[in-house]
DNA sequence: GGTAGACCTGGACGC
DNA sequence: GCGTCCAGGTCTACC
């Protein structure tokens, strides 16, 4: 199988860092319990290629990436470039530390980097279909965005469609995504949200390259956000920890059971989420990884390592049910 | 600025 | 197996 290898952070540990956001359980992703391999379809300008990332069981090991077919060397470096930005290669180090630093719970294990999309398209449409809807719901869009809108990978019929680029998304009709892909009442926001990224910033799109600039105050990316159809205040704090920036939180239901459950807090949904805020505000603008991390551990210990979740059995563990349970 | 109610789907539950 | 209830964040209308 032709592939190249990609150089990682010292600390790099694919299993623990990969499997750190629900995301890593959304098609078209597949994590391989057995393999401890991860699989996906990439779009690139050459077309559809299916890549598998594996690496040796040591921190900063060199990664593996077989492709399914051989890629030209431009091929290579936007192959390079969008598993990166997956795997959070490019986290400063410097960033790490200082979170460890601010909250020395995670600096035993080394946790700091959480799992995102290829593409900041796909992090936005992947948060839309996570909001007022339970995480099976969400796994179910997903899942029918990639059979219904995706291209298929040359030469493997097996193999999991490409999550749909705004593209696709942008001429497809409003009731084939209700109808086909159950993203109910998001259809017609959904189309929308893929026109803004189709149409240049200055003819009223979407200003990626701004949203993407590490340059950008908070304040400005959270206003551009907010504007989006379909994003609130917890799709927008979320986008934003997709992006980089941890200082804001996206809370939610599962902030309070959290809330409620683990930190003792009593009294209104809307009190427990101020205090929930104001319990992660010493973090600074690492509040999201502690805040996060602190669930994520929560999630692991009723349910074991994240690394050994299978996507297609996962779903129902976290129904509100069964948190509700646990 | 704050809030009530609609939006849509799938899981849970009772029969 | 069927019907009903409920969970979930955003958006709009209204005060």
């Amino acid at each position: 199988m032709p592939g190249f290898s990609l150089t990682p952070p010292a600390d790099y540990l694919l299993p623990r860092d990969y499997c750190s956001y629900g995301y890593f359980l959304l098609f078209p992703n597949h994590w391989s319990v057995r393999e401890q391999a991860l699989t996906r379809p990439l779009r690139l300008s050459g077309g559809v290629v299916g890549i598998r990332v594996t690496q040796p069981r040591r921190a900063g090991a060199p990664l593996k990436i077989e492709t399914s077919r051989t890629l030209a060397r431009d091929e290579r470096e936007e192959a390079r470039t969008q598993i990166t930005r997956m795997l959070r290669l490019d986290e400063d180090d410097r960033s790490i530390a200082e979170f460890h630093r601010l909250d020395g719970r995670w600096k035993k294990t080394g946790r700091g980097r959480v799992s995102r999309s290829p593409t900041l398209f796909e992090d936005v449409v992947k948060t839309v279909t996570s909001c007022n809807v339970t995480w099976p719901g969400t796994v179910q869009m997903n899942r029918r965005l990639c059979e219904v809108l995706g291209a298929p990978v040359p030469d493997k019929p097996d193999a999991a469609r490409t999550f749909p680029d705004a593209a696709r998304l942008a001429r497809t009709r409003p009731q084939t995504l209700r109808a086909r892909c159950r993203v109910g009442y998001r259809d017609q926001r959904l189309v929308e949200l893929a026109r803004l990224f189709r149409t240049p910033a200055s003819r009223g799109g979407l200003n990626v390259a701004r949203l993407e600039d590490p340059a950008t105050p908070d304040d400005e990316v959270h206003e551009m956000l907010i504007d989006l159809p379909g994003v609130g205040p917890y799709a927008a704090a979320n986008i934003m920890q997709l992006l980089g920036r941890y200082a804001r939180l996206p809370l939610d239901t599962e902030s309070v059971r959290h809330g409620r459950s683990l930190l003792g807090y009593k009294g209104s949904s809307a009190q427990v989420m101020k205090k929930v805020h104001s319990h992660y505000a010493p973090f600074g603008p690492h509040a999201f990884r502690s805040y996060w991390l602190e669930m994520w551990e929560f999630y692991e210990s009723k349910h074991g390592p994240a690394w050994t979740w299978e996507r297609d059995s996962t779903g129902k563990m976290f129904t509100a049910a069964q948190l509700k349970k646990a």
